[in-house]
DNA sequence: CCTAAACCGTACAGGTGTGTACGAGTTATT
DNA sequence: AATAACTCGTACACACCTGTACGGTTTAGG
């Protein structure tokens, strides 16, 4: 987790602070991911850090909370983007490709969503998936004019079961009634079918 | 909520306790189904009575939450059998109906899940959620043979399909971005598609 | 009407978490 | 080497929640 830090930097910062904040997102990504009920104190300690050094980074356990949320963002955006680099193939070819790629990216992070949908509020976390969310809306459009994608339905309602899905499949993985490597070919295949116009 | 005791009384009850129990249960159902951070004190204010009289009859939180969840599942439960009545309609057009029912259902209740979900267990939750889980799965097991439903997926994951996307409608009501009027529409169709043999 | 059941408020014990204060030690950087 | 940045541990203040104990009061029901 090289580029640990997300906004301007202000304050030129020492080369070990630079490090800890960046073990410090590390440690509390694993941790908040994958468990629930995490503190400040255990973050800190899986670190291997002071309490009070991880309060001296950020202010508040919302704040580490945003950092992190902000950055699987960026993650997520960036892993699409990588997806969608030629221009104009055809859009269900094109989605079939980024549900791989959220997918992975979801496949960490799982429990994140619920800490910063409890703590943060939902509407802030909307906020913050809108990027990828309109990247999904436009591809989708696109899809529309091809003939490929149905008409009948809402937009958003379209964008938003592709990604309730992709949250569905990580939790089954997690719950194990359903295999990592399965996930995408099922999501493909049920997306499919879900997003085509119907007969 | 008359019927509010679910298993067999031993004791049998005075009518005063028994009318507080039922407005225990109706009062947490109704903050537990909306608000968040829910505690012990807030349900026995919200009753009305003394949060030593709550514990009275529920020892722990996690039995009262216990009670709530059971409680919602037979209602559930009864909500869906009086929909599959008539024995061997086509089973997509029962899917239809069922998916009304179990909308009505969960459009109460929402966020009732995350509660029992991150308190209770998953395991535990998923016990509960398996009676209502088999009569779908019932339902789609028979569609298969009728021919109106895919044949090439796991029907466990065919299943988490149906119960995810009204999950999914239900908090995009409470978010504000869909109508709890057009919700059951959209199920349908979508869950048309996602679960109809593909071309 | 009388008893036992059920209620009330208050108080206590124990736990967990967040955020801050302080003084002293360590390390990077110039 | 000297300074400023950083880190450490400990401790404190505060808040909140759960569960229990106690003594007094109301109320249902035979």
């Amino acid at each position: 987790m090289p580029p640990a830090r997300q906004d301007e930097d202000t304050s030129p910062r020492r080369a070990d602070a630079e490090r800890n904040i960046s073990t410090i997102m590390a440690t509390a990504l694993e941790l908040f991911s994958t468990n629930a009920g995490v503190s400040m104190a255990d973050v800190a300690r899986s670190a291997g850090l002071g309490r009070v050094t991880v309060y001296a980074h950020f202010p508040s356990r919302a704040a580490l909370l945003q950092a992190l949320v902000r950055h699987s963002m960026a993650q997520a955006e960036q892993s699409m983007d990588a997806e969608l680099t030629d221009g104009d193939a055809p859009a269900d070819r094109m989605l079939a490709r980024v549900i791989g790629a959220t997918w992975r990216v979801l496949d960490r992070y799982r429990k994140l969503r619920v800490h910063a949908l409890s703590e943060l509020g939902s509407e802030w976390l909307s906020e913050q998936h809108d990027p990828v969310f309109q990247r999904v809306e436009k591809l989708i459009a696109r899809g529309r004019e091809q003939g490929v994608f149905r008409r009948d339905q809402p937009i958003g309602w379209m964008v938003t079961v592709v990604f309730s899905l992709i949250h569905t499949a990580g939790d089954e993985v997690e719950a194990g009634r359903l295999s990592s490597g399965e996930a995408p070919g099922l999501l493909r295949s049920t997306l499919g079918s879900a997003l085509s116009p119907p007969a």
